[in-house]
DNA sequence: TTTGAAAATGAGCGTTTGCTCACTTATCTT
DNA sequence: AAGATAAGTGAGCAAACGCTCATTTTCAAA
């Protein structure tokens, strides 16, 4: 009996991730992935039944290692304000700290592979999120408002500003920067808002 | 002379958005773009250089379309919360009227292609957005920030909730749907948010 | 009615695609 | 040392890819 070479599998998770973050979906291939792995193309259908699983595989892993980070230091008992800063402080440092990822999971997110993704992750959102946001209305601190409302005010603003950092595209004329000063002045805006 | 039937020209033009945003921009192909268009493969060369070509230049007529779309009674002297309204109303208008251009639209805004067309439209929004947040920062209706910050706030979570009703994900049991009462409870959240 | 020029095409080019197979290599157990 | 088994491979298949070209079709101008 052989062992698996686990640098191998590594290689072939690192570079369809670096890939698919640099050069787009639409431009990802098992050839071309083989080579920047340095393996053969047969080698990856030891580990991965086909394209579409390969894909759809690695993006339930770093889906999953996204949601953890999301969660450190975190309870659903904290005041609703400072749950969700701790939230956006995990959120934007995993997305800066690793990019490649963070670029690779946005790229799925908007593709047909995104179903089985969305699927496998969601439950852990759910279950984490799920208390938190029923304790704070509880509270009497926010409204009831359906989830997808509240996804949608608490975070989706902080993922605009993030893809704008990462773009490095500019709505103006100097070149937009994400700091946490600037995150911070988002965030008051969005609480704001939240709160009763 | 033989004058160029228009009816061809249309039919690429939207068989290539329906197939982009059905199958995705990972599966759109030049062959299969001509069989569903019923048109050969020669034809679309006598109206878009390549592929590249033809993808940005339909995306940024439909980017120009929807930020015509946007700008619907629109004008920068309005108070910013009536400003604000009736660009939500336009762009969700837009969004569910058109939901074939619109999801064509953000998988090219989430792709490689994504430079050309945002540098053509950017400019456009800039000159129409520019003098409104303007105003209203002068007015002392709003707080200074950048552009990037206030695209953020006012509008990704719009954005999002047409995604989650587009996709028909939900994040809990029932199924998300979309509608003015969601929108305007959404609408009243940011915003609290963004004035003084 | 003829003619010229652009529109439109089907066949198919060279290349790349996702994927497989016959085979070699490495490492365990005996 | 030999045998067994899984890891790993290079060459390459069939199909699909982006794109072109020799040719035909169309229709306003002459």
């Amino acid at each position: 009996m052989r062992y698996r070479d686990e640098n191998k599998v590594q290689a072939i998770r690192e570079s369809a991730i670096a890939m698919v973050a640099k050069d787009g979906l639409e431009n990802f291939g098992i050839n071309r992935l083989a080579k920047a792995a340095g393996v053969s193309p047969a080698t990856i259908y030891i580990y991965y039944k086909d394209k579409e699983d390969l894909l759809t595989s690695i993006s339930i892993e770093e889906g999953l290692k996204m949601t953890t980070a999301t969660l450190k230091g975190f309870s659903s008992d904290m005041s609703f304000k400072e749950g969700l800063w701790v939230q956006w402080k995990n959120r934007a440092a995993f997305a800066l700290d690793n990019h490649l990822s963070a670029e690779f999971f946005e790229q799925l997110r908007n593709s047909t592979y995104k179903d089985k993704m969305v699927e496998a992750i969601s439950d852990a959102f759910q279950s984490a999120m799920g208390n938190y946001v029923k304790n704070a209305i509880d509270r009497g601190e926010i409204n009831e408002m359906p989830l997808e409302v509240y996804w949608s005010v608490a975070f989706a603003p902080l993922y605009s500003l993030i893809k704008f950092h990462n773009e490095g595209q500019s709505l103006g004329g100097r070149k937009f920067k994400f700091s946490e000063k600037v995150m911070k002045e988002t965030f008051d805006c969005v609480i704001k808002g939240l709160l009763k």
